[in-house]
DNA sequence: CGGTATCCCCTTCGATACTG
DNA sequence: CAGTATCGAAGGGGATACCG
């Protein structure tokens, strides 16, 4: 990218991370953790794969991100975050949370992958009762799934399925997302689909965090 | 921009604002307040005045900002942040916090302006004292100044001169925000030709936030 | 599997000039 | 002051081919 040739740490900031598919990359790595090319490719549909070579070069260079080999059973090459690279997470909640007021918008085209379902609850909501017993929602959308965790306090995900869960929620991806992030209630998450079954109140614990 | 067909918070975000110079023409309406194009352009060094143009019509199509008429006095239009563009203030306060790490790299080039270097005490410092006596710090970098005060434990900074300061700081903008934001130290400063005169112990009243 | 390399097309950007 | 008009250059997107 051009530099914008302003000392501002906005401007400074933008010059490192401001062109198209680089934020994206980052959210794929912090996401998914170190991965390989297809990886990041399968969580970036749209990029050309030239650009996505293009751009994983300019974030080495910009000490960003890390390349090094896989241990022997994956014998590939593997991309992680550096500690720079990792510091960028606030910058992508706050993008992350800034965006939602979009969510609600219908595309049916757009793509959609789990793990981008998977982020919202532990970024944007918090459980409403941190004492309270475990429990584990289990959410399905679009053919992909991801499992949240309430435990301690504190709410964690994954992806895949669970083998017990206390919630089961099944539909739409403006239907499931909506409804963690409270964009949308139980009613609304209904007339578009959304089929519910188990404890419908552990969904109350899951109390949206407000912007700022 | 063309959108990134994904059904993800974060990329319908940069849907929106992630074209080139969109977040910086936010940052300035964030800094300068409802200001006229010409406000614009001078605080965006750098762009052409076309590309102000069709940005600042995408802005408020997408509702971020507001096109008025100013009343008679000035007879010209102010374009002013809306709520959701003002909700965006936490990104940038996020990306201005990374962007502190690329701030001690030289670039004898780069423009600079006063609303640059007033936002990081508010933003990326807190008083240490908050119960401590007022006092007002009087910045000059490459011919801009601006004016911090420490009043009731909260950091306020205006545009201009301060009658009467109980520090002043003059110098090249690395040396006088790297001393700001706690990148360099005094010392540090002083070898980048940063002048201080008065009371020097007020500096350390600004505690660095931490990212995060 | 993990990329690199090309090609073509189109959009966007940037610079400059110009106008009410 | 507040933009619009024009034009060349660069970058991105998509397809496809290729290679270790």
């Amino acid at each position: 990218m051009r530099s914008y040739g302003q000392y501002c740490s906005i401007a400074r900031a933008l010059d490192v991370v401001g062109d198209r598919w680089t934020l994206l990359i980052v959210r794929e790595l912090l996401l998914q953790g170190p991965c390989r090319f297809t990886d990041l490719r399968n969580g970036l549909p749209g990029i050309a794969s030239n650009l996505l070579s293009t751009r994983l070069k300019e974030l080495e260079e910009a000490g960003l991100i890390t390349r090094e080999d896989a241990p022997p059973p994956v014998a590939t090459v593997l991309y992680a975050l550096s500690a720079d690279g990792l510091a960028l997470e606030p910058v992508l909640k706050a993008l992350g949370l800034w965006g939602l007021r979009f969510m609600t918008e219908e595309r049916p085209d757009d793509a959609f992958r789990a793990q981008w379902m998977a982020y919202a609850p532990t970024w944007f909501t918090e459980d409403a009762e941190p004492d309270g017993p475990d429990a584990v929602i289990q959410v399905v959308a679009d053919g992909e799934s991801a499992v949240i965790e309430l435990r301690g306090g504190r709410i964690h995900t994954r992806l895949g399925r669970a083998t017990e869960a206390d919630l089961v929620l099944e539909g739409a991806p403006r239907a499931v997302l909506g409804l963690l992030t409270g964009v949308i209630d139980l009613e609304a998450a209904g007339r578009l689909g959304l089929s519910v079954s188990g404890r419908r109140e552990v969904l109350g614990r899951l109390r949206p965090v407000t912007p700022g």
